[in-house]
This record gives structure tokens, C-alpha cells and sequence, in this order.
DNA sequence: CTCGCGTACTGTATCGATACAGAGGAACTG
DNA sequence: CAGTTCCTCTGTATCGATACAGTACGCGAG
């Protein structure tokens, strides 16, 4: 068997509360028999204090349970995506938790309910999942504190939200192209749930897309062109193949958009990648707008709704973990901008 | 005070196993008193079993832990770390575990070494970790099973380890080169620590890279371009920019090498940058090789050494965490192979 | 000499569950 | 009707630590 604080209390002669204060509380005991412990537990290959234990006893767990769309790929693939995680990580470590993944599947969505049950955690962070998925029931049956990255009228309980304005901040960029003259739009958009086919689709409404970013960035695009004469494409997945399959539907059409306004920078890219497959110029034969702003879409010159990444997940680590939680905003919004680049310009005239 | 297991029992009238048992056993009980049972709980706002407790009982935690290099930044921004962390979600995810990230902070190792103590696991895994980081002597303290994603003569102990072979796969990559006509190269690493200046690095011999897989990359290098004549440049990280700023280094030198061989695409992405932004041609005026072939690679025209990646980190979960631990192999080499593309050509002849 | 006080260590209760042996009773067997 | 088996449920021991109140003792002050 292990040794334990025990083993080594009965092999030094003191007390098991004595070693546990040796490795907790150095202050409480005098050098010398710290010493003696120390070397005690080496010499028995003692590991040191259980964590599990120890978190039993003291309460806490010591991290915090991470939850993420779509079996974790696209999100890991999403340069956004990883700048948040990594936001997030830097203000979790602050205060010495740690990060459980806890990755949630669209094929066994009880499985994700069932690792978010036994998640050994504190406290929760919601990124990017639908609200319909399993998971999130189950992480409300915890009752621990909880973050998204949603600002949401309609939140329930008693949730921290860090997050945007969706609607204004995509409804800048559909002014910016109604500006330049384009009348006849596309938004790309991805289906997390992979039930839908890839291609255009046709709802009546925003109201009718599941995902909650995406309907609230629709609705930004409705608030500037009409709704009816928006075409709606869906990818397969957030990546940029994904995005530059769907596009390449439209892209074929006789009549095809003379603009695409994507919901994130991942399907904007692959949007471009297939304008320029058909050997179309972004900017001038079509335009493509993103969102997020991640370091490629500068390189790629494209135009994009900028909203902060690394600082949303900092925010969203500190809100969950500050103690003083009471007195704090239960809700911030992050401020947008429209960074214009080359792969907008005017309409191109009706040939 | 939150409902434990014994609240839900004294307010049905059963024992504290039996409500247990009606959360991790269904078959043990009639459905009758379990519906019983769970409707209570749920009057109670009972939060289901506690996993700190479960774990302890159950002596296994549920979930490894992952060591990761210099502060998770650098990390997720490369593709191909994300698709061994998707290989390895995959396989943890099957075995009803979770994945704990423990990043190695390069200005606080003991922060990270802490982290390693406290984590609650029952494994590690290690992804490019420098030997010589405080976190790994903390996890060999806690003596539990550990796979690394290095092949290693010199290993410690008994951790399986899932890797390539790194020298001769970058050594392929030189011989093609050296067949192309190459005669004076580069070989571009990140350096792990960021305490070396970026540029241009004179050592005496591979042996003295500080960390292991950039150490044996250059020995395969100079197993077919003498080492004296190699010139070594060190980037200031594993990213693109800092790939970009390094070559930049030699580029702008009067006598540039012909071909530069990078540890990673992301760095070799970098090189091709610099190359670009000179108005220099990837494959004519210069070489660039990489090193994983991420699907960017591709898109770029990249040529590299390919190495599976997902399956990688699969395989690296699926050993952890198989039971049958003793029977199988402690040790897997897997395939690598050199696809060329276009960022690779004939030497230019010397003006 | 007694009181007060700080330092160093001890002992017991407790965190919240699961494992496992076993009890009680119904049903089936011969 | 005793014997066996199966199905449900119970009770106690246990996982490995930390919290906290308390004891013992040395030492300076009044």
C-alpha cells in the first residue's frame, strides 16, 4: 500500500496532523522537524498529501471545469477560440486553479452531461456551446458559479456574462457593405450541430437559427438589409474548409451575393479561399467580411468585426474566481470595432 | 448547508448506500424506490453525488493531467499541438476521463510545479515540456503513469512514450535538400526559453540545444550538411511572427543561406513571411522546409516532414489510460515522411 | 509564586461519498 | 416444509487528508 500522512507521522514518532502541517503550513512546527519529516516521507516514497483528499477536506477543488463546442477540433482550430482559452488560463492560474477541458459532444451528448457531473471543479465557463446541449442542464444541477461568453437577456439564474453587443457589432459591418453599395448579401454561418446540410438554407426568420451568436449576429445583418433577400449558407462545422465548401454553393449560382458577411473569421477565410479557387478577387468581384479579427485575418487583409479574445477570457477567469463575487459586475460588455481591409469594396455593377 | 447523500436518506427513510446506490447503481434497487429517491433529491436541490468524495472512495480521479509548454500560448497557436490535444481528448473522452491543462509557466516555474502537485489525476501526459522544468520533478514525485511524446534513450523510470524518430525525419528532409544542391542552410528553432536573443546562435554542436527534440532535429541535420558550416537561428518563440523575425536575421545578411530547415511549420510559415515580404521566391531564391505538416502547410505549398499528429495524441490517451497496462508496449515509434512541395527547389548558383 | 502568553505539537471530528459483507423476506425447488 | 436462490436494502468501515480546540511547557512580568 501507499504510503500516507500517517505512515509517515508513525515513522517519524509525531503526530499525522504534525506532517500534514509540515507540507500545508510550514509555520506551525519548528525547522528542525520539519526537516526530519521531509526526509522521512523521502525515504518511505511518500508522494505527498493526497489532492483528492485534501480538496475533500478543504472544500475547493482547485479548477475550474472548461465547457467547449463541438468534441473539442473546431474549437481548438478557431484562432479565436484559443487566444480566449488562453486569456482564461492566464487569469485562472492567477489564482491557482487549474483548467478541466471538458469537451462536449454532439454525438454522445449524455457522455458530456456525465463528465460535467463527476467534474471535479469549482466553478464552470461556458464557451460556445448551444443551449439545448445536455451538458449545460446537468452543469446547472452543480449549482456552482458560472461564466459565459453570452450576453443574454433571457439568462437564467444567476450566471456571470462576459461578451459583446452581437446584433450592433455585426450590423456595422452589413452597414459597411450596404455603404458600399451591396444590396445583395450571404451570411455564413456554422451549424453546431451537424443535423443540417451544408449549403444555403431557409429560415424565416433569425429567430430560427440555434445558435444564440449566430441568430444575434442575423439579426444584426436584418437590422440593415432586409431579411428576405438575405441568403443564408451553412457550413458543416466552424473551419475554414467548411467555410469555403458552403461558400463555393453560392459561389457557383448564376446570380451569386456580391458580398458575404461571415460569423466568424475561420468561415471568412475559407469563404476567401474560395473566391480565389474560382479566380474571383475579394474586394472587387465579391466582398467577404469576418468576425473576430484573429492575426490571420490581417495577413489575409480581410475585413472583420474585432472584439477582444485574450482579455474576454482573463475577464471571465477573474469574475469566476474572485472571492469578493457579491460586489462585482455580474455582466460586462466588450467593446467591437469594424477593422475595414481589403476584402471589402464597392458592389460591383450588374452585369 | 448543501444536502449531502444522508439529507436525501433521512427524507425518504433509507440508508445513505441505498440513495448512493440509486445514483451509481440503478440495477441494485427497485425503480420504484429510485424514482422515490431522485425526486426527493431533486426537492432538496440535491446536486448529485459529490465528485471530490466519489473520487476519493473510488481511488481514481477521473481525469489526466496535461503538461504543456510555455504558458499555453505558444501551445494552442499551433495547429499541430491542437491536433495531438484533439487525438488525446478523443481517447481520454472514451474512457470516461477528462483532461486537466496544466500550463508551464517559463517565468514562474514553481507556480506550475505546485499546480502538478495539487492537480487532481490519476496520469500525465507531457507535451513538450524542456527536461529541465521544475513541474516534471513534481510529477515524478506523485509517482503515478506518465506518457511523454518523446522517444528517448535516456528515459527516466517506467513512462511509456509515444513519439517518431526525430533525427532521422529531419535528416530526410536535409538529404533532399542536399540532393537539390544545397550546400549552405539554416536550421531555424524556438527556444524554449526565452532567455537566448533571437538570431543568429553559434553552438559548437547540436548537443548544446537545450531541449530535446530541436536538439535531435539538428543532429539529423548534421548527419548531411557538416555541422560547422550550419548556420543556427533561434526564434524568440514557437510562432509565426517570431519565425518571421528570425529569418528576417539571415535574409538580410550580404551571403544568405540558400535553405533554411525549420523545427515546425509554424516557424518554417514564419520564414516564408520574411521570404515573401523581400520579394524573394520560396523555392528558387530560397528554401524553406518545415516540420509536422499541419494543413496549412499545404495551402502554403510547404514542404515538410509530416508526422501523425492526432493519432499521436490518441495513442498517447489510449496507453495511459489502458488497464492492461503491463501487456502492452511501453514504447511506440510512429512513421514520419518528407512531402514535397513548391517551398523547395534547386539551389540557386551563386552570383 | 502565580498569572499571562506565545510556541510547538496532539487528538478528535469531519469532509461526502463507496465497498462490501450481510440481513430479511419472497419465491422457487424437490 | 426445509433448503436454496434471488432481490432489496442496511450498516459499518474506509478513502486520506485538514480544521480546530486543546494540552504542555517555557519564560518574562507583577
Amino acid at each position: 500500500m501507499r504510503p500516507t500522512l500517517q505512515t509517515v507521522a508513525d515513522a517519524v514518532g509525531v503526530s499525522r496532523s504534525t506532517v500534514s502541517n509540515a507540507y500545508s503550513r510550514p509555520d506551525q512546527l519548528s525547522t528542525d522537524l520539519r526537516d526530519r519529516i521531509l526526509s522521512a516521507a523521502r525515504d518511505l516514497g511518500y508522494a505527498g498529501p493526497n489532492p483528492t483528499a485534501r480538496s475533500l477536506r478543504r472544500g475547493r477543488a482547485g479548477a475550474i471545469g472548461v465547457l467547449f463546442t463541438t468534441g473539442l477540433s473546431y474549437a481548438f482550430s478557431d484562432p479565436y477560440a484559443v487566444q480566449f482559452l488562453r486569456g482564461l488560463a492566464e487569469s485562472v492560474e492567477r489564482h491557482d486553479t487549474g483548467m478541466l477541458l471538458i469537451p462536449m459532444s454532439n454525438t454522445d451528448e449524455e457522455a458530456s452531461a456525465r463528465a460535467v457531473a463527476d467534474a471535479v471543479v469549482d466553478g464552470f465557463c461556458v464557451y460556445c456551446v448551444p443551449e439545448w446541449h445536455a451538458s449545460l442542464a446537468a452543469m446547472r444541477d452543480r449549482q456552482l458559479p458560472v461564466v459565459t461568453t453570452e450576453i443574454r437577456d433571457d439568462h437564467r439564474g444567476d450566471e456571470i456574462q462576459v461578451g459583446i453587443a452581437e446584433r450592433p457589432a455585426m450590423a456595422a459591418a452589413a452597414r459597411h457593405l450596404h455603404a458600399l453599395g451591396h444590396r445583395d448579401v450571404a451570411v455564413l454561418i456554422a451549424d453546431m450541430a451537424p443535423a443540417t446540410a451544408a449549403g444555403p438554407l431557409r429560415v424565416d426568420s433569425p429567430d430560427a437559427i440555434r445558435y444564440y451568436v449566430d441568430r444575434e449576429r442575423a439579426h444584426g445583418v436584418a437590422e440593415v438589409f432586409p431579411w428576405a433577400e438575405v441568403t443564408l449558407i451553412n457550413a458543416a462545422g466552424n473551419s475554414r474548409g467548411a467555410g469555403a465548401a458552403a461558400a463555393a454553393h453560392v459561389l457557383d449560382r448564376a446570380e451569386r451575393p456580391t458580398a458575404i458577411l461571415a460569423c466568424s473569421d475561420v468561415l471568412a477565410l475559407g469563404a476567401l479561399d474560395a473566391v480565389a479557387a474560382r479566380g474571383l478577387r475579394a474586394g472587387a468581384d465579391i466582398s467577404v467580411t469576418g468576425f473576430d479579427d484573429v492575426p490571420e485575418a490581417a495577413r489575409a487583409g480581410l475585413t472583420s468585426v474585432r472584439q477582444p479574445s485574450v482579455s474576454k477570457g482573463a475577464l471571465a477567469g477573474e469574475l469566476l474566481l474572485e472571492n469578493k463575487r457579491e460586489t462585482a459586475d455580474r455582466r460586462v460588455l466588450l467593446p467591437t470595432e469594424l477593422i475595414v481591409r481589403a476584402s471589402t469594396g464597392p458592389a460591383p455593377s450588374r452585369s
